[in-house]
DNA sequence: GAGTCTATACTTAGCGG
DNA sequence: TCCGCTAAGTATAGACT
């Protein structure tokens, strides 16, 4: 109650922001507020549109997802000079620079896009498991009383898995499969 | 005077608008509107820019990040001017736009690598630490008999260690540190 | 088409979690 | 970093020029 309601949205010039942090939200909040009426557009009128915009942090963010390369394609080819016969030629070149510009480029934000993916989908993995498993680690690089410790969790590994396994076969031989042929024995 | 007063801005839904005038009004104010957007989103946080977005009527128009857009919606919209001097204009900016995509194309290159590069150090991380170490596996996941591998590897592997120890402290002994403080027996 | 007007829908700055 | 909130700033639907 004490707490002061929020002053609400405030007029701010357009120019560069000064502030780093804020720049960030910023650029964040306004990102996307960009794609979402990019994607209204395309809908509403059943435009298609395609945008390439480089994060202060250099990040490339894309709207248009994999129609981007046709979009850029079309644009290129039906974006014809009018101009006359003589420049043609050159303009002709010129389209097929840009044109194959474009066509690295969007090739490249695919690649990236699915890069991307992979690494954050590894490093998701890796950390999950960090997470869970304890003895993911080189053993070349533990000291003496890691070895130690490493000795002791796993001789507790063992009597849990023996625990474990004794779950299961106990399971196993409650179920209505009495003739199952494991060894119950071995362990 | 007899004229009713606006209704305001009236709430619609996000679907394709059928009625054609309708839909090219919309089309007008809301691409603009999203260049706009654009604009502000360059200005406010330093960033590059491209957009392309085909009209109901196919017209190809595009977003480059300077006063680009004006011109060359001019130049696309109304037929093309017959002064040279505009047309160099046009030519200037058209060059303007290929060294946009020169410097996305390379931004994205280096964006590309060390993404590629980031992912193939943790890819290669993964596979020699899967090479190295057979336990790194969920455990939940294993079926009956790849638990009853694990335990015997287990127990390999304690006996190993236990030797690798024995191995470690025999040279520690050997050494010129006699005094050193390790509990040989623990092992 | 593009520009104007109005009232309202939508966006977002600044703050907190 | 991302989410949510609030109030003020903007964008825009509809009608008309």
């Amino acid at each position: 109650m004490s707490k002061k309601t929020s002053l609400g949205r405030q007029k701010i010039l357009i120019e560069k922001i000064q502030k780093k942090s804020h720049l960030q939200v910023t650029f964040s909040k306004r990102r996307s507020g960009l794609f979402k009426k990019a994607s209204e557009l395309c809908t509403l009128c059943g435009v298609e549109i395609a945008i390439i915009v480089f994060s202060p942090a250099n990040k490339p963010f894309s709207f248009g997802h994999s129609e981007i390369e046709s979009i850029i394609d079309r644009y290129l080819t039906r974006n014809p000079p009018q101009e006359s016969n003589t420049h043609q030629i050159v303009e002709a070149h010129r389209n097929a620079n840009v044109h194959d510009l474009n066509m690295q480029l969007t090739q490249l934000l695919n690649h990236l896009e699915i890069e991307k993916k992979k690494g954050e989908e590894i490093d998701h993995m890796r950390k999950a498991r960090q997470r869970k498993f304890w003895w993911e680690c080189p053993i070349d690089e533990l000291g003496f009383y890691e070895l130690l410790q490493l000795k002791v969790s796993i001789e507790e590994l063992k009597k849990n898995l023996g625990k474990f396994a004794s779950k299961c076969i106990m399971e196993l031989s409650n179920m209505s499969s009495p003739n199952i042929g494991f060894q119950y024995g071995y362990f």
